[in-house]
DNA sequence: AAGTATAATGATACCGGTGTCATATGGCGA
DNA sequence: TCGCCATATGACACCGGTATCATTATACTT
């Protein structure tokens, strides 16, 4: 958009003296191009410091470039991680990232998102948690031939299609580190009953205490809904029971910090009187008092490698978006919520 | 990207019978065009339910339909809220909205922008805080002829290029707020000396201590540089000196939060050994323990304004762009740092 | 009713790329 | 040296819109 007019592929061939065909074919990196020739269009190229024109190309090739990260999730660094990692790739790639936040729990959501996707000129979209559970939302876009690649908390079969995060690697060490510090009673709060992430980590919950030996009371695993308010409920009650946890593990950190705030509220000691874990390394867990143990999910790297995927894919390699690492591996992160403070938080 | 073709302008000429230049008037509304034809063509284009493809029109009229937010801020939370204002005006108008994050510390931050503005095709950008302070940066844009807006924090004469936040008003509540509660030794951790609106809201400060008849106590301002370390280490050394504050405004929440931190782990209680106000409502001011005092910006007004002018200046309507309004005031909130507790946070 | 101004529509070129196919060039074997 | 084939280059149409200008239809004068 700026004032003075960049130079187009006529004026390239022109200043070269060949066809906009020859250019075209150096900067796409034809084949059967001779090597003075080549030379001589790279000159001419510097020489007005030529671009191509996405929209020109995108035009004649009917793609537009343009990838969109598709979300409806309030949790604003976890976005802005997924969005960086995305960026990232997209960039080198000569593509632009759209971000569309939607409202998925709308009777029209899929619909709209359906609109969106064939009126604006998007080459494909990666979904992030939670919509990309969402299997009928998959199947939608498989059948109208739409590129997309999903953020999932657990493997499915689908390789070129998705990314996961192995939860379950981190619940283990969660539930170690709780063992090894002899925590007996540890509670889980876990996340809401439709959400596949809170389920996975329910599950891995249990077999991790099955692992370490240890019982799970009943009453020791509540049901949040992955808000803060939730897990200061939650913990409320866990901690009024007549047999009250030493430690809590909570599916978010969101949830963790809600039941820091209800211990705090309720004089108990962070954590001495109680062991907190969460889970996500929001940016709160470094900034509050006692920092909160936590595991970080790597979301940038995961949606590095969702847009490698999803880029492959419109470049219409699905071998190579299948090719492209579908792990990725948690990290569990040690502060102050589940032992005596020995530093000062960041 | 779906795999069935959509239907172009030639399509919906051939089924109304026209030409595709009348198609044209009529999807762009231009006048002379008789209300029988327009009726015609209209449902011709319910009929195969056709979109303009904004490739082919931006194409044709060197546009792009593309404005884009440009930052540098780790706040993850205030970007995402400029980026959903942003959004929503400009899906109004049929733009699309791209993030531009960027390092402007770095030496060629600047020419790596134009160059940015300059090869993809962007319509305008919006500059967010800090970097839309940068004199150098306004007029290079102004000089390429780049459409853009400024959130400022202090009102500049160009009405047609910026929006700014009204901070004055904000911080005479925040002095007058502690006043009332009794407190006369206010300390203030003000942001870094190369920020605008650390200055601005440093100079409201001794401003409004003054109308309140209050003396500020020059080792009372503390320079900080707007991160929660630095709040720790601002705070750390206000309440060891032997007349330490009974309130401390700090420039921001992270700041605020550090001080917060601070106090706590030095055993002082808050609010009641100390009051601490923030700035920017930050989604942690209402989730932590107790819940922090602070003002809202209204971010999120502020880039639906921003996006308002932006795109009435790449109509070309500069006189409209200067009409949107310029201000907007923040939103004193008062939680549980700097009185006690009556409710639960939310 | 003819003449003219004005409104409504259409034909065509163009935006800046890419695909298809024709043509020019060069190397090699017979 | 000629003919053949492979490689290198170019001419032209096309993608889906808009701008310009010509043309046709309608309305208004007198």
């Amino acid at each position: 958009m700026l004032r003075t007019k960049r130079p187009s592929i006529n004026d390239v061939a022109r200043l070269a003296g060949v066809s906009k065909k020859t250019v075209s074919r150096i900067i796409n990196n034809e084949p059967n191009v001779s090597e003075k020739m080549r030379r001589k269009v790279q000159s001419a190229i510097d020489e007005c410091s030529y671009t191509p024109n996405s929209q020109a190309r995108g035009l004649s090739l009917s793609r537009s470039f343009l990838v969109s990260i598709v979300y409806d999730n309030p949790n604003a660094s976890y976005v802005m991680e997924a969005m960086y990692g995305a960026l990232d790739y997209c960039r080198s790639q000569g593509y632009e990232l759209i971000m569309h936040p939607c409202d998925f729990s709308s009777p029209t959501a899929i619909d709209d998102l359906m609109t969106f996707i064939g009126q604006s000129k998007i080459d494909g979209v990666i979904l992030l948690q939670p919509i990309s559970d969402s299997a009928e939302l998959a199947s939608r876009l498989k059948e109208a031939g739409c590129n997309f690649v999903r953020l999932l908390s657990t493997r499915c079969e689908d390789e070129a299609n998705m990314i996961y995060h192995n939860d379950g690697i981190a619940v283990n060490q969660i539930v170690a580190h709780l063992a090894e510090r002899g925590h007996r009673q540890i509670a889980h709060i876990r996340g809401p009953l439709n959400s596949q992430s809170a389920n996975q980590r329910h599950a891995e919950f249990l077999l991790a205490m099955e692992k370490q030996s240890l019982v799970v009371a009943e009453h020791h695993v509540v049901l949040g809904d992955y808000t803060f308010r939730s897990g200061i409920d939650s913990a409320e009650s866990l901690l009024a029971s007549n047999s009250p946890p030493s430690a809590i593990f909570a599916s978010n950190d969101e949830m963790a910090i809600g039941a820091i705030v209800a211990a705090q509220r309720m004089g108990i000691k962070i954590p001495t009187g109680l062991a907190v874990v969460g889970f996500d390394d929001s940016p709160h867990a470094s900034r509050m008092w006692p920092a909160l143990t936590t595991v970080n999910l790597r979301v940038k790297e995961m949606t590095q490698l969702a847009a490698q995927k999803l880029i492959a894919q419109c470049k219409g390699n699905n071998s190579a978006a299948a090719d492209v690492p579908c792990e990725v591996k948690p990290i569990f992160i040690q502060r102050q919520t589940t032992d005596i403070p020995s530093t000062t938080p960041k």
